[in-house]
DNA sequence: GGCCGTGCTGAGAGCGCTCCCAGAGAAGGT
DNA sequence: ACCTTCTCTGGGAGCGCTCTCAGCACGGCC
């Protein structure tokens, strides 16, 4: 393949002349060659090999009406979405899964309330074939806009709105948070902990919420002094740590609904000579790289595939968008992703 | 605008029909109207809206050439680009930069090794009008792919093969990482400090080699004994100041290369009992948000702007697409940011 | 030998848009 | 009054591709 003078690359006609064929065939040649005979197929290979030709996207998404790109909504007004490893690695699955079915990864960073309006001429201007996005707000409107431009969208993490029956169904995949509580929760319990705390998320993202229900599940009548709420942050995470123990000294184990909120707590464990999994036993969520072995102690914590999370969520839209062409295949339906009980020093 | 039964846009034929005028005068008025009298102006515009006209991107592209979009490349093989906060800043930088001026940002993320064919069958392939890239390994294959695309491309941190006088310029945006390293050196030597220990980043990213030259310069004959290799993370961090300590019980002052380094040279020297600032102090790098001033003493360290340096590289970008399409304008150049020295208490 | 598949190939019509160019008026100069 | 100049509008070509449909050759069957 030789280097092109700018601006004026060969085209199919160019390909289809040098084989000595029609464009038509040239172009199905191009696109698999099925039904050609195997020496038309070399020949228009080799044509296209010894111009350099690549297919004009604009062209064939013209005619074909579909883009090979799917957009990727961060609705994050500020930087959760950078200071959480949790996007990036769900990111990274989700550009893997796509990379391997040749579509590509349109980035859409929402900048601030008034941006949707942008998100949405985008999403239905025909950039795109499908949307993921992450559900992080009760009032996220970018449902509404992929509904609106008719483009199918997977979500990353159980949307609020899944609890109205009445609304529209989205698929979503998610991990087993209430589940991955459970065990955590059932881990303390097993090890003869007897007033077993909890620091929660915000209360307006679901995992929060399903992992305190979680907690819930296994111990029953929880004495609301052993529950305290943080932000998914370390600071937060100590803030929440520091008033449970203001509140009750003589509490035995947490379970921390993140990592990062169990990295502040055992700080102040720390701080105040608490021994940690001796006296507190704690077990955080998420095992996060950076973070659940890196503490000292390394934590116990609940983990989960999140790469893989992200390569799920691409599969299931590029189901959709295969059901949408071809008109057949099976509805894509929501996934719970399992998780274990990954066994460190901290508890 | 109405709710569009999906597969059945308007075409700007429609639009045209509606406004009574022909498909030329409502393409004018939707690319701004320029040279259409004020009252047709108004009724395309009011068939526009009717009509809920979005025009179609792949015919637009088809004939102009330009798609509106850059490419975002992360020639990442593993995870730095995700542990490291730095590139999640510069993203948001650029996409603020890029939304700004209605271009979309596509992320490339490199599989691996074997898959810059992939990227660079997409870089020539016409979806991107330019490419951002991030230089980190000397044997990037980012610049070559981009010129023989074709297309314009910038670099975020100084590229290696600057040194290179031979090989083409390509305009990058980088902090003042030599001049940020002396800031931080001088200032630990007018503290009175007179054993000024260095650690630093990985040979083969510029941006540790200028932070070391830095150093260097203020110091002038600096003995060896003072100097420790990292990696820019904390784990590595922790082994170079345990290692430094050895060598050099007598150090009375650290410069790091970067803040996830320091944190972890903090821990060490807490571990030891020996105190920050009094008996060592500690100048960081990078000023990054979730580190700097969580550590305990909070760091001082080097500040840049890494989202202006973001948004810096997209408008060199959008300032050579320009060049591109108009054929005047000025080339960009490279530019170097300002840092400042951030006073906590390490130092 | 005639007829009907069957398997490939090519001609040609668009996809929706931009932009060149010609032409229609309006405005201004002589 | 006519010619020139300028402003605005519409006709129409064409961007590069896919895909339908017709046509052709070949083979098998009655």
């Amino acid at each position: 393949m030789t280097e092109q003078s700018p601006g004026s690359r060969p085209t199919l006609e160019a390909v289809a002349a040098r084989a000595g064929v029609s464009r038509a065939t040239a172009s199905r040649v191009v696109n698999g060659g099925d039904g050609v005979r195997k020496p038309l197929v070399d020949k228009v290979l080799k044509a296209v090999d010894e111009l350099g030709y690549i297919p004009n996207h604009a062209a064939r998404t013209l005619v074909t009406r579909r883009t090979g790109a799917v957009a990727v909504v961060i609705a994050e007004p500020e930087t959760r979405f950078f200071s959480d490893p949790f996007f990036s690695q769900q990111i990274r699955g989700i550009s893997k899964e796509l990379t391997a079915h040749d579509t590509q990864l349109v980035l859409l960073l929402v900048e601030g309330p008034g941006d949707f309006d942008r998100i949405a001429r985008y999403l239905s201007g025909g950039h795109v074939d499908g949307a993921l996005a992450f559900s992080l707000h009760t009032d996220d409107p970018v449902p509404a806009i992929t509904r609106r431009a008719g483009i199918p969208a997977v979500y990353g993490g159980r949307p609020s709105w899944t609890a109205d029956p009445g609304d529209q169904a989205v698929p979503y995949v998610d991990a087993d948070n209430r589940g991955g509580a459970r065990l955590a929760v059932q881990y303390l319990k097993d090890l003869g902990r007897q007033r077993i705390a909890h620091i929660g998320g915000p209360a307006d993202q679901t995992s929060a919420m399903d992992r305190l229900d979680g907690y819930r599940d296994v111990l029953l009548d929880v004495d609301p002094t052993l529950v305290a709420d943080g932000a998914f942050t370390v600071e937060s995470g100590a803030r929440a740590m520091a008033e449970l123990l203001e509140r009750r000294p003589d509490l035995d184990a947490v379970f921390v609904a993140n990592d990062l909120m169990a990295s502040g707590a055992l700080r102040v464990l720390r701080e105040r000579g608490i021994s940690v999994p001796e006296q507190v036993a704690l077990v955080g969520f998420d095992d996060m790289d950076s973070v659940a072995s890196e503490t000292d102690p390394p934590l116990t914590t609940v983990g989960q595939e999140i790469e893989g999370q992200g390569r799920l969520m691409a599969r299931l839209l590029l189901r959709a968008l295969d059901r949408e062409r071809t008109g057949s295949g099976d509805v894509p339906e929501s996934v719970i992703t399992p998780v274990t009980l990954v066994r460190r020093a901290s508890a």
